[in-house]
RNA sequence: GGGUCCGUAGUCUAGCCAGGCCAGGAUGCGAGGUUCGGGUCCUCGUGGUCGCGGGUUCAAAUCCCGCCGGACCCA
């Protein structure tokens, strides 16, 4: 039995809403404020699981968690102009405490670049003292006026991993970023995340930054999705804020910065990108519950019934000293088919029948979430068997997303065609550009699709740019977006 | 930035264009029975400020205006 992937794909908006409402993971639309949502409890564990790995791999590679005020004052925010610019429109201003008028205005940080380097302007006196690698979880807000979607496009985002680092030289800082892309791509991969990975455009690049890495995915409506970013902040917010350190010889220098963050988007990723027409497929490695274990109970036998509870427990507790997190549907009201349909809308990876069978055999019957195979094993290779299995569905789920991905990239020689592939639905398609942005504007005119810009790792080049026709310095990615 | 559509019970939805009957159904929830290895079936019961505010009318879920919220399309 395999489950199809129809809706999935073809009625993608549908099944994302229905998989975070009816999983009860995410709940969204209803709370009366736009653009924000409530986490309740099994999407709260999911975002604990993806909060542990995150800070694992941040921690482990020198990075320390600090924690900066939700509020930033107008003439802090506004000492970055550019910066300040790029988010005018979107900038949710505290101005009132009571019925009068605060003695500042104050934002509600969109981000918080201004905010850490004011204070390491303060802290940081002396090149010894760098670099510096600090990171924080918190919400921001933007303002959206246009379309919100659930963990997409949201007013409140709430788990924002924002890392800010800072160092004497703008090599340094570079390595910081490719350090950051190392970093980003293993968490990706961990998690089975397919991602594409591009050099910002800069008429698209962080407001304020020298540039602009950007990880991409793609979603099941070929639509790509923005998953991570790394920018090159250079010399602007030290100089702004007036970060001054003293370097070896003696003198002041500005120190240069980098920023990179994840957002609550790496969930809606993890969630679309792993599902079937009957929900998502959890990554072991962030599933809240690994294992369900389903009693079957006994018809007209109530002792073997109780019988069968007890195995489950047995499996349970066998599971649990192995740290695989198991739980038992007790619950007698439900039929076991509908127990299976709503463990797999909860995108449990693995799930254990019990019932007479395996009771009377000493065996218990395991059934993978992602391939919907099931097999009898022997009670003593449980343990064994399932942190196998657990490892082969994350494998599976990280090649299948791959596959899908890879699938949906599009080679365009022309310009008819990438217009063409991008309203037929091909995905993300590449072109030859000549390194104009003149022409990567017009192409976006023309196609109707965003630029995402240049791939990051380097590509050999062949060929004349399909705007122009000049010959083409590089690839140039376009998609549509959400 | 421009446009289109939608808001009815916890959830989904019919009714709206063409105003008038107790706002109909499905699902959920509760009780009882039957079943339980892929959404069993039956009976009974429960559930509604028709998004909010105003207007037109003898009469508004239905028509008009404003607001709030949600979805989609185009640039």
């Amino acid at each position: 039995m395999k489950v199809k992937r129809e809706r999935w794909s073809s009625n993608f908006s549908e099944w994302y809403d229905w998989v975070l409402s009816e999983a009860e993971i995410y709940d969204y639309g209803r709370y009366p404020v736009k653009g924000v949502g409530i986490w309740r409890p099994y999407g709260f564990k999911i975002r604990e699981k993806l909060l542990e790995l995150v800070r694992r791999e941040l921690n482990q590679t020198g990075h320390e968690e600090v924690l900066f005020p939700l509020l930033i004052p107008e003439e802090l925010i506004k000492k970055e102009t550019e910066h300040i610019k790029g988010f005018e429109n979107e900038v949710l201003w505290v101005t009132k405490g009571g019925e009068s008028e605060t003695d500042t205005r104050m934002a509600l940080r969109p981000t918080s670049e201004v905010a850490i380097s004011y204070m390491e302007s303060l802290w940081l006196k002396s090149y010894k003292q760098l670099p510096k690698k600090y990171y924080q979880i918190v919400s921001i807000f933007r303002y959206e006026t246009k379309a919100t979607r659930p963990l997409i496009r949201l007013r409140e985002v709430t788990t924002f991993k924002e890392a800010h680092t800072i160092h004497l030289t703008y090599d340094d800082a570079e390595r910081q970023v490719m350090e950051a892309v190392e970093i980003y791509r293993k968490i990706f991969d961990m998690l089975g995340i397919p991602y594409i990975i591009s050099r910002r455009p800069d008429w698209d690049k962080f407001p304020g930054a020298e540039y602009t890495i950007a990880f991409e995915t793609l979603m099941p409506d070929l639509k790509t999705l923005q998953i991570g970013t790394v920018h090159h902040l250079g010399q602007k917010f030290t100089k702004a804020l007036d970060v001054k350190i003293q370097a070896e010889d003696g003198s002041l220098v500005y120190p240069h910065q980098t920023s990179y963050g994840l957002s609550d988007r790496v969930i809606s990723a993890l969630i679309s990108i792993h599902g079937d027409d009957h929900g998502p497929i959890l990554h072991p490695l962030i599933a809240p519950i690994k294992v369900v274990i389903i009693p079957i109970p006994s018809v007209n036998n109530q002792k073997e019934t109780l019988n069968i509870i007890e195995h489950c427990k047995r499996v349970k507790d066998e599971l649990g000293k192995n740290d695989v997190d198991a739980t038992i549907d007790e619950d007698t009201e439900l039929t076991p088919g509908e127990k299976f349909y709503k463990w797999e809308l909860k995108g449990v990876p693995l799930r254990v029948e019990i019932g007479p069978r395996e009771l009377n055999s000493n065996t218990v019957y395991i059934k993978r979430r992602d391939t919907l195979e099931g097999k009898s094993i022997q009670f003593e290779e449980l343990v064994v068997e399932v942190t196998r299995t657990l490892t082969e569905i994350g494998l599976y789920l990280k090649e299948r997303g791959e596959k899908f991905l890879k699938e949906h990239i599009f080679k365009a020689e022309n310009l008819e065609e990438a217009k063409k592939a991008l309203n037929e639905g091909k995905g993300i398609v590449e072109v030859h550009w000549c390194n104009d942005n003149k022409c990567g504007l017009k192409l976006e005119e023309i196609t109707g699709g965003q630029v995402k810009g240049v791939p990051f790792e380097k590509r050999e080049v062949n060929g004349s740019c399909v705007v122009c026709g000049k010959t083409a310095t590089n690839i140039l990615r376009i998609a549509k977006t959400y």
